[in-house]
DNA sequence: ATGGTGGAAGGTCCA
């Protein structure tokens, strides 16, 4: 089964790219991010011509929006309204094979890394530490986590670690309680089992850099994570870049997983 | 230190 995740930021101006990057790579299953639309506007057309008939989302005018889209057959689906808002940031589902698939989008946190003075800092860090809690208590096997976490948690997921560590996405109370998160929930960071911590991995570059390609200063702000027990079972994970140069593009680029389930 | 761009909007917020 190939699982793929991306932030296309907008579903009704990028459904172009979301269906040429669906057909091109023959994905089974693809979490979008930042849909950006009510749920009566989510184009369910589009993507069942392609075969992709089992739609699960949750959106709102302008802002957040998560999706699962699937060929096969969902079992069950469900959310977490994270910090009490119902601000469309989480869906899972239970995929046919039993394996309980989450998609995120974590609150990007504003600009001042300071909790006390901005309140989007404080409903990152809040949401962090409600993600923390959940999945200590919730330590079951077979899950799979993706999404736009907007973390950038190792030093070689960003250009620059000294210029960045004070940048909201790098700072070390958010990448400290990322790596907490990994660790106590027993998930592995599926794109860093196969691309070495000492080399840049990134999946977004911003759009206020024309030259994003040629300046490279990237951040890896997205994941795919699956419980330890499933990671033999992984068969290859990739960083799809080419999406971030065709016309008018997404500044995230998504992720591609293939697992044997 | 600042501003750079893009999206949903149709002013302004958010990233």
């Amino acid at each position: 089964m190939r699982i793929a995740t991306w932030n296309i930021n907008s579903v009704r101006l990028r459904i172009s790219h979301v269906l040429r990057f669906l057909i091109e790579q023959n994905i089974d299953v693809i979490c979008l991010q930042e849909t950006k639309t009510l749920d009566e506007y989510f184009p369910r057309k589009e993507f069942a011509e392609i075969g992709f008939v089992n739609q699960y989302f949750r959106g709102e005018k302008s802002y957040n929006g998560v999706a699962i889209l699937s060929k096969d057959d969902i079992k069950e689906v469900k959310h977490i309204n994270w910090c009490g808002r119902n601000d469309t940031r989480h869906i899972y589902v239970k995929l046919t094979s039993n394996i309980e698939l989450h998609n995120f989008y974590v609150p990007a946190g504003g600009d001042e890394p300071d909790t006390s003075t901005n309140p989007k800092f404080e409903h990152k860090i809040s949401f962090l530490n409600e993600m923390l809690n959940f999945f200590i208590k919730n330590t079951k096997k077979n899950k799979i986590l993706v999404g736009d976490l907007n973390i950038a948690p190792l030093e070689h997921d960003v250009w620059s670690h000294k210029q960045l560590i004070n940048v909201v996405s790098h700072t070390p109370i958010e990448t400290k309680t990322l790596l907490e998160i990994i660790k106590t929930g027993d998930w592995i960071d599926v794109m860093r089992e196969f691309v070495p911590h000492n080399e840049k991995l990134y999946s977004w570059w911003s759009y206020r850099n024309r030259s994003w390609e040629k300046s490279n200063r990237g951040r890896r702000l997205d994941h795919f994570w699956v419980s330890k027990n499933l990671f033999p079972q992984v068969k290859s994970g990739a960083i799809y870049k080419e999406t971030r140069s065709w016309e008018r593009p997404s500044d995230h680029v998504p992720i591609i997983v293939d697992i044997n389930i």
